[in-house]
DNA sequence: AATGTTAGAATGAACGTTCGAAATAATACT
DNA sequence: AGTATTATTTCGAACGTTCATTCTAACATT
């Protein structure tokens, strides 16, 4: 067996578990937030020890960012799925797909693990970093698409509102959990088309 | 002196504490987060000893607690200034006041204390309940100010809306601190015309 | 046998909370 | 009014617990 197989085999494995431990970070950071859940917790909802854990992460910051960075590259993929759109397409389709950014948006786990990022970032400024790299990215982005496919002026501004709307999302169903999705979405849809258009 | 007015004294001695307690604990919970912010520090930046806290306040949480129903009450007032607009100006009003509402919901300190209480709402059921609580109030003065006084049918998801967009607005000022607030607010008046009228 | 992998106990620091006493204020008594 | 007594406020040290992290020894795989 070739040195190269055989490091990509047990990088293979030590990937796995890595994700295995993410996987399980997360749904404890989802349930107890990323102070309350300790290590002995994640190690359990992973399958291995406490102390096995620190030979896939330095420590539990680091676990912190490897979610951090695995929800970013999640956002900017779905993000670039908008430019294979035909431009005459491209308005019609962003109104079509507010409901799927409403499911997604408040999807009880998902928001729930976007606060708990969106709370991180307050006071650890690598968490704050990532998250402000990944919003530029995805801004640029989608300025981009408004202002070379759409001919629209001003994209900075449609972009922000856009972006505040959807980022809302999660604390929207925190707080009305019995929100009216249909209701929303019928204004939702109303305020695309308002913004994206002159 | 009237037993009344020396309960008064005693009371009004007790408030004052309660407040420098809760005004240092809301700069430490800002700066630490409700987990990461020690009672020793609060009691510091409070001018006190730790133990004296747990005169005015059974637990740490009881301390959270009360920061919530502080800024529930604030933010209940906020929406009461609406009721005594004439109706005839109050669609002009709800556009021209959209800055303001910018300013509070992208104040540093304002906007960490609300995420940091959202994050908190995730896992603990008394604060969940507590915004709920302040939600349904809030969402339902607003509904009655656009049906009644604006005549306009669908309430329900126009108030959603605008809810999930200026809510969202501390998130936005957190993924891009260099947000354009006066491109954003163009858009934003754009919006509130458009999804409060026909 | 050697190397990589795992478990779980040990460590040390940090935290919320409790407690008994000291300081201060309020009240009663002479 | 001035002293004695009671009540309240305040402090800071001590406690018990929890947690992230380290370490040592056992285990598996090649």
């Amino acid at each position: 067996m070739s040195p190269l197989s055989e490091t990509a085999k047990l990088s293979r494995r030590a990937e796995v578990r890595r994700t295995q431990i993410l996987d399980a970070a997360a749904i404890c950071f989802v349930e107890q937030g990323f102070h309350g859940a300790g290590m002995a917790r994640i190690a359990e909802q992973a399958g291995m020890s406490a102390g096995h854990i620190y030979h896939y992460f330095e420590n539990k910051d680091a676990i912190i960012e490897a979610i951090v960075d695995r929800e970013s590259e999640l956002h900017s993929e779905k993000m670039m799925g908008f430019h294979d759109i035909p431009r005459d397409q491209l308005l019609h389709e962003l109104v079509e797909r507010a409901d799927e950014g409403v499911r997604t948006q408040t999807d009880p786990f998902q928001s729930a693990l976007n606060l708990e990022i969106i709370a991180e970032a307050q006071r650890n400024p690598t968490i704050a970093e990532k998250l402000r790299a990944n919003d530029a990215e995805t801004r640029e982005a989608f300025k981009r698409l408004l202002g070379e496919q759409l001919g629209l002026s001003d994209a900075e501004g449609r972009v922000e509102l856009m972006f505040t709307l959807f980022g809302g999302l999660p604390i929207r169903i925190l707080r009305n959990p019995d929100l009216d999705r249909e209701a929303l979405l019928r204004y939702l849809r109303k305020v695309i088309r308002a913004v994206l258009s002159d």
